[in-house]
DNA sequence: GACCAATTACTGGTCAGACCAGTGACCCAA
DNA sequence: TTGGGTCACTGGTCTGACCAGTAATTGGTC
């Protein structure tokens, strides 16, 4: 009864990037100090320099250190973000996946809206009127609007849609998409919660869409299903290209002009 | 006019790890799939093999590939797998998740199509057209047809429709869809290789699908694709509701009615 | 012919040593 | 004082070697 999951063995140089985490965890090494040459470190941790490199090189992929050459390496200032899941990384070096992702949901989206218009029972319709009241009334409630809470009602807006579609394989894909985008993306997300503008267009599409599905009209449903997330995507580009702008105007002020 | 900021020079490992993602962005590998051994790396990238660990390294820590000592190292599966969720144990051995299947899936490669055919470069149709000559050799062959090969060769070809439409998201969740079909409910498709009507269908429509994306007519073979689908569901329906005949034919004789 | 064990040719993991390329301190001459 | 050169560091990269797992092949036995 051995378990089949692979037990990871302890490489060294994933020994050496947790040590020197470790040590400056402890704050033996603070930020913003030199380490210790790579030379002199291969000799403190009787490992090669190959190795100690690739745990270096680790921990200058976190953001941890930073290494200037004929300089040496810096524990870094600032903390890194938390990234954990792997299209995190891609998204982040490769910026155009985000509306790849976008491009997939849009399909899915589009034909579960489509679906659930087609085969929803009585009863889908009447867990899909509970979650969209919830939504709005979140949403249009006096109290402050928290964008975690709104993208959670959202989301189970969305959701109750695609359950409705009765296809397990379309909700289970769906739902994996859909976690991508909310592990990896949220802080874009949560830009497009804070501002009034494209909030009261969702506001109003989700509306379209949901008339749609109750009123049984597949194809209207899938043209707001498409409306709806070609707008999140447009919005997501508008913001993107301002946040360029700031980025510029904040190079200018450095004296980079 | 020089840089107060530090200009992050290019080094080699980071250039080595930008380059595989690239890869495994525009397909070229796929998930799971198995990288070449790292000196074969070394020689096709020109680098060391301590430059090029470092940059393997660095992709590991994100997640992206994953390595065995002994083996080699595979391209990690960016989204979730579907064999571990608990709903796909249910899915499996249920008739009906079969067409669910086919359902999501004639929605993807139907999209896939349309922009394989509306953005593929020539260096993609180059590969298409290798693998829908290998798939025609393969089925006109004087040999006995072998399903699980010609699932293989059918395989590759949509794959590389896929890989046309350069969108790595449709593609890795084309591949999960594939996944799961080729594990859970490949006894059902069997059926539909051996049989000569079907078979020449689906010959048929590969080949129309084919002509549509070389051609780059979008919608031709977005229809294409659409239609292929459609009629596998249909052939694997007729398919079942004979067997059902025969087993009820088969329980008269036995007493039954 | 079927099966099991040893061989072998791979795979990644690690090491030692070499050399190149930046950096900065130091020293000496103009 | 200042300029330039030297030199002793730093990280960056490459080479070739060997260890340690894996898996297919082989060859023998039953």
């Amino acid at each position: 009864m051995e378990s089949s999951e692979k037990a990871p063995v302890a490489r060294t140089p994933d020994g050496v990037a947790a040590k020197l985490e470790q040590l400056i965890l402890d704050g033996v090494l603070k930020p913003g100090q030199l380490l210790p040459s790579e030379r002199r470190l291969c000799d403190k941790l009787g490992v090669s320099r190959a190795s100690l490199r690739e745990g270096l090189r680790l921990l200058r992929g976190k953001g941890i250190i930073e290494t200037q050459q004929g300089r040496g390496s810096f524990v870094a200032r600032l903390l890194p973000k938390y990234d954990d899941s792997p299209l995190m990384h891609l998204f982040r070096d490769h910026p155009r996946t985000l509306y790849d992702l976008l491009e997939v949901r849009a399909l899915l989206e589009g034909e579960s809206a489509r679906l659930a218009a087609l085969r929803g029972t009585s009863a889908d319709r009447v867990m899909l009127k509970r979650r969209y009241d919830e939504m709005v009334a979140y949403a249009e409630g006096a109290a402050p609007i928290s964008a975690e809470r709104l993208a959670r009602f959202d989301h189970a807006f969305h959701l109750a849609i695609c359950e409705a579609s009765h296809n397990p394989v379309l909700v289970h894909t769906l739902q994996g998409l859909t976690d991508l985008l909310l592990t990896s993306v949220f802080a874009s997300l949560k830009n497009l919660y804070h501002r009034s503008g494209p909030r009261a267009q969702i506001n109003d599409q989700h509306a379209r869409l949901f008339r749609a599905v109750m009123e049984q009209e597949p194809e209207r449903a899938r043209q707001a299903a498409l409306d709806h997330l070609h707008s999140v995507d447009e919005s997501l580009r508008e913001i993107e290209a301002e946040d360029e702008r700031l980025v510029r105007s904040a190079m200018r002020l450095d004296g980079w002009e």
